[in-house]
DNA sequence: TTTTAATTTTAGACTTATACAAAAGTTTTT
DNA sequence: AAAAACTTTTGTATAAGTCTAAAATTAAAA
């Protein structure tokens, strides 16, 4: 059998609560003590064990992180890049990472992740959105959560998210240095809080240099941010009398249904329009021309959340309500000087 | 607080064995009894802890999932869609799946993941090529382990594996369909069983078709199945007299290197070349043209591994040693007839 | 020596599973 | 019909490994 605190214990001469003790830096212990007990705990190559620890501390060692069966199955690895930047940060910190999906429609009568039911967590990464009737059954645990990517105003728990208006700000700036003046805003989606505030930022970074805001370059609906969709609102922009040169995406799926409309129409991209998305995710560099975005620093916001969540468990007092992750402007080839 | 088995038990009006007796579907306890019981179960929405229950019956529920950070951070989700499989086959079998990378370097010496030195797992899922000190270090916990995609002959645990052979062999067939005769071999890592097995299969495809074999058409090495490798592989085998019409690639990562040399060069594919790759990623559809490949099925690989792995788990007596996932020929636009 | 501080130990709790004991219910034997 | 022998069902007691409040011990200071 693999050692317990007993075998420390007896083979360092002192009792299981000293090793104990020691094995959680209480500073009530000797340092000679503390010296001799570790050196049998390297020894043994003692580890102590999980579920018991759990059992008495009530603390798990575990964090839950969800998201939708839709978002976790995308083809697009964005959720699963923030996946692994609180795997990253939660193994730092002697964590584990429970992952469940949990389907888009969920109602209230719905069963929640098994690790929830089992109260086998110590807190929650909510990654993207999920459907509220989600997060008022989760919120009934009163266990510590951080929204990934998503913000709620059901109940009032801290989010790390992308800088929206700031990546917008750079986009559209950078349309503008470029000399476009006549530039679409095209995306679905459009209530989802990102989309809100990528619409939002475009108006304001238009306003900012002096643009008047023109209805007609503003395709929004409410459907899922695809290519597909990207296709369709392009499609609407361009079957209009005044033409954009330049469009900015909600995201780059939309923007490169957007590139597969405008090549089918003969359009050249970036000669006739140039054309920024937003994300940064792999196909950027597959497609042709490769796309110029803004990219959103995906794990990044996945170590970000964790750390947050850590504070709020260890019940630090300080604790940012928003935290907003820097993006960055990725000039590729998508973009030009307008003709 | 959240109830226990102690409040189910005099809720029911039973002794705490009782209650255990039942979630664990003991036959012992009288219909009418389980029934009252199950029923108070449910009202308390009651469900046991984990920890309590780890501590005593030795099992975590935790199923633990190594791969070398190298594959876990890879570009395309090939592992990463592995996971997914293991994770859906785990939660249907109430386990949880610990994900933990592991440095391609491992040494003897270097600490193994947490949840191991915990002992906090019931069996491991081994994906894709680790270092064989990791491997031995694994061993010595004699727990139950399956590889996936990949093989090797340390102990003599259980593979679940992509039909290699096959797959060569259906590619293979559909390049001399089209008339072609001069099929190149092209790709890295020769000395990875996957590889070695795909070289294998082209040599006996071109056998049973009676077409002999040339040592200038394949062309391999050591290096990471990388795309840059696939341009190196094709540049060499382009730089001989003789010229081959097709090209096998080793995977897709390849084949999408070698696309890229071919379009350098002016060869167009299909039309002067044609190229199929292995694997099936995201990336085939969204290159010019669609890449022909042989679809892995990835999740599946996932999922075969965690039934297995249950079955070793419950000491299922009849262990097959070997499960070879079928595969698919996807014909796409980057294949045809020779001109 | 007494008081105080520092260090270590004792004892109990956390929740569940299970061997064994006990009770209740059935069947067989006398 | 009662006793004996089973069978079925339920309960009692204990163990798993760790943490921690409170108690006990030791050392240091007064």
């Amino acid at each position: 059998m693999h050692p317990t605190i007993k075998d420390v214990a007896k083979k360092a001469d002192v009792s299981i609560a000293t090793v104990s003790l020691v094995m959680n830096n209480n500073q009530r212990i000797s340092k000679e003590t503390r010296r001799k007990v570790n050196k049998v705990i390297q020894t043994l190559n003692y580890h102590p064990s999980r579920s018991a620890r759990g059992l008495v501390s009530r603390k798990t060692g575990n964090i839950g992180f969800i998201l939708t069966e839709e978002h976790f199955l995308r083809t697009e690895p964005f959720y699963t890049k923030i996946f692994l930047g609180t795997e990253f940060e939660a193994r730092a910190n002697d964590y584990y990472v429970l992952l469940a999906t949990v389907n888009t429609s969920f109602c209230k009568d719905d069963s929640l992740p098994r690790f929830i039911l089992e109260r086998n967590f110590d807190g929650i990464v909510i990654a993207g959105k999920v459907p509220n009737s989600l997060i008022e059954s989760i919120l009934k645990y009163k266990k510590p959560i951080v929204f990934v990517d998503f913000s709620t105003n059901n109940g009032n728990y801290p989010n790390v998210l992308t800088d929206n208006l700031k990546g917008v700000q750079l986009a559209i700036e950078h349309l503008i240095e470029y000399g476009h003046k006549k530039i679409a805003f095209i995306g679905g989606e459009i209530s989802h809080p990102n989309i809100t505030d990528r619409l939002q930022g475009y108006i304001l970074a238009l306003e900012k240099a002096h643009i008047t805001i023109d209805d007609d370059f503003i395709i929004t609906n409410d459907e899922y941010l695809s290519r597909q969709n990207g296709y369709k609102c392009t499609e609407i922009l361009f079957k209009k009398q005044k033409k954009a040169t330049a469009i900015f995406a909600a995201n780059d799926a939309t923007a490169i249904g957007a590139l597969q409309y405008l090549k089918d129409q003969g359009y050249r991209v970036p000669e006739d329009v140039s054309l920024i998305g937003f994300d940064d995710v792999e196909a950027d560099l597959l497609i042709d021309p490769p796309l110029s975005t803004v990219r959103v620093p995906k794990v990044e916001m996945g170590t970000e959340a964790v750390q947050l969540l850590l504070k709020m468990i260890n019940n630090n007092s300080i604790l940012p309500k928003k935290i907003l992750v820097p993006v960055r402007l990725i000039v590729r080839q998508s973009t030009s000087y307008i003709n």
